[in-house]
DNA sequence: ACCTGAACACCGTTCAAGT
DNA sequence: ACCTGAACACCGTTCAAGT
């Protein structure tokens, strides 16, 4: 990449960061351009699409989940471990508003640029249950998927106005049917 | 209302309902004015805003589950008349895809047309839920308010694209969750 | 190799002009 | 009293023209 298209990318990431966590993952990507100071022609070459561009904002969030499943798996309580991860994936969101909707979409679409990173994130999880499973620390009647499932909807019950005060306890209760 | 203006108003709500059940709750309002061949200053006067439009095509649908509900307290078995309640609210949605969000917010918006259905479908929900608590058949950590969060984000969960097939096993192990 | 911004096809919302 | 559709301010996306 050239010096200057370098450049240009570092500044549209930063102001699209600052946007995003402003206004949500449905923001304006014209206003993301003009912000920058930007062609909107630039902002559609260095990320061709919506999820491109999150994909690289959300790159590191999600890296780090899935870094913090693997360190969680050695510890020696096997649903503490989960149920601690469920609750940093719930909150993850709590940065990009609107953003679990794109990210279950992705789930769904082997060509998006978020699809890879929720596939991990899933698995991470998977295992991390399988595991809490196998000690016999959580209900047998759940899957990767649906526990995928479960994250998705408590994150987007937190991110709604008048239901998101709730989130938190619905997740304890939630949590503990998890443990059983 | 003239004659004319009934004769819009009626093939209007006709039009919106298809288009609405076909393309969701965001579903272009320009769109429904043109396929029922009509002014969208016509589709604004008769529906100042997309959430008038949406609470009569809602309204039966809505006042149907208060009935149902208010039928279901004289049910003797408390517990299950709670979970049949709750499946059918969170199937609700299947007919009208992305009506849940509008739904939550509407809660939050003492303005929105769709408020008051809101409000009086949430207090439904609260009486059967706290009969069933009086009867030690639902647990008590758990207030009205809290139970239409949890409905709002199982009809999530089942709208979207690869989610939604866990919705109703997902329903299952809230369900007894509540019933403890 | 990279950038720009006009162009196109949409959208929600308002409101002067018509019947 | 009611209807129409142009007008305005936005949006996502593409692409010819520039450097």
């Amino acid at each position: 990449m050239r010096a200057d298209a370098k450049k240009n990318y570092d500044h549209l990431l930063a102001v699209a960061r600052a946007v995003v966590q402003e206004q949500g993952a449905d923001a304006s990507l014209r206003d993301i351009a003009r912000r920058a100071d930007v062609g909107l022609g630039t902002l559609y070459r260095h990320f061709p699409t919506r999820e491109a561009l999150l994909e690289v904002l959300l790159r590191s969030s999600l890296d780090e989940m899935t870094a913090q499943a693997a360190a969680l798996e050695t510890s020696n309580a096997p649903d503490e471990a989960l149920v601690t991860w469920l609750r940093e994936a719930v909150a993850f969101t709590k940065n990009y508003h609107g953003v679990t909707q794109l990210l279950a979409a992705a789930l769904d679409d082997p060509q998006s640029a978020l699809h890879a990173s929720c596939v991990t994130v899933r698995s991470a999880g998977a295992r991390l249950l399988s595991r809490a499973q196998a000690k016999g620390k959580a209900r047998r009647d759940l899957n990767g998927e649906e526990l995928f499932a479960l994250i998705a909807a408590l994150a987007w019950l937190g991110d709604q106005p008048s239901l998101g005060r709730h989130a938190d306890h619905l997740f304890e209760i939630i949590a503990s049917a998890i443990r059983r």
